[in-house]
DNA sequence: CTCCAGGGGCGTA
DNA sequence: TACGCCCATGGA
């Protein structure tokens, strides 16, 4: 157990903002983590959280999954206090963080995630690592790592079936083989910059602009990716008829982003 | 450039 | 019961 004190965290709002999929709420204000072949509970009480982890583990794997050594406060106060949209938005979702997940787990989870629901998604990615995660298990209980590589390059595309992917079952094979035979450096991916990982996530099968965004943002941790989707394309159109101030948020619009999408989710579930 | 399939669940009428 | 909509993309 480690406790320690953090400004602008919010975990119900991190769990909910379409960023990650293996997050549970165990109860109110605790969620069971799985990342890197790790299974972490959280609880938070206001600023006070509570890891299940050591400090030494917290220290070298979990402050940077949660970005603790970015000042979140410093992009809030940034904004332009005129844009009443953007600042009510900000002001809804101000716990947000970009998590640094995995780039291979992250690769999968959005092709996963294209002309998908949140609820589907989270049961297919779930089905993928019982079948071809590592099974570990640790306090009595029963958990899988992420979806390997090479356990889904021998399932094959036979593997695939029963797991609910429908079309996608072929980019998620494609994408494994593309490991296994060397066609796609994950080391190599994380070295470029985000217009060269952009273009080299692309030339992925199955990787469009809107997942190469999301895997720019969410896995190499380039703040300056913008993924546009459906929720952005029709709040843009209702509330910045004259274009989005691109301009104003460049080098971390990938923070915007997250706050107007968490934002969009939010008031239209309501 | 445009059009449309392809899985499947869920909200809406 | 039908139909549109999903954190889209590839292929015709």
């Amino acid at each position: 157990m480690y406790e320690v004190e953090i400004d602008r965290m919010d975990l119900k709002q991190i769990a909910e903002s379409g960023q990650c999929f293996r997050w549970k709420q165990v109860k109110e204000g605790t969620y069971s983590i799985i990342a890197f072949e790790r299974y972490l509970e959280v609880t938070q009480n206001g600023s006070t959280f509570t890891f299940s982890c050591d400090e030494e583990e917290f220290n070298s794997v979990w402050y940077d999954y949660f970005d603790l050594g970015t000042d979140y406060g410093e992009v809030i106060r940034d904004i332009d206090q005129s844009d009443e949209y953007l600042k009510n938005a900000v002001g809804f979702g101000s716990g947000i963080r970009i998590l640094k997940q995995d780039l291979w787990e992250i690769i999968i989870s959005f092709i996963i995630s294209q002309n998908n629901n949140l609820p589907r998604i989270k049961g297919i990615i779930e089905k993928l690592c019982k079948k071809f995660g590592r099974k570990n298990s640790s306090g009595g209980r029963e958990w899988y790592g992420f979806a390997r590589a090479d356990s889904l390059y021998e399932g094959g595309m036979e593997g695939l079936r029963d797991i609910g992917l429908g079309y996608r079952d072929k980019y998620i094979y494609g994408a494994a083989v593309g490991i296994i035979r060397k066609n796609i450096s994950l080391d190599r991916l994380i070295s470029l910059n985000y217009q060269e990982a952009q273009t080299a996530l692309k030339e992925i099968y199955g990787i469009g602009e809107k997942v190469a965004d999301c895997i720019c943002l969410y896995g190499l941790h380039q703040i300056e990716a913008f993924p546009a989707d459906t929720h952005i394309f029709k709040l843009f159109a209702q509330y910045y008829p004259k274009g989005f101030p691109y301009g104003r948020y460049k080098g971390k619009l990938g923070i915007i982003q997250q706050y107007l999408f968490y934002h969009d989710l939010k008031s239209n579930s309501v």
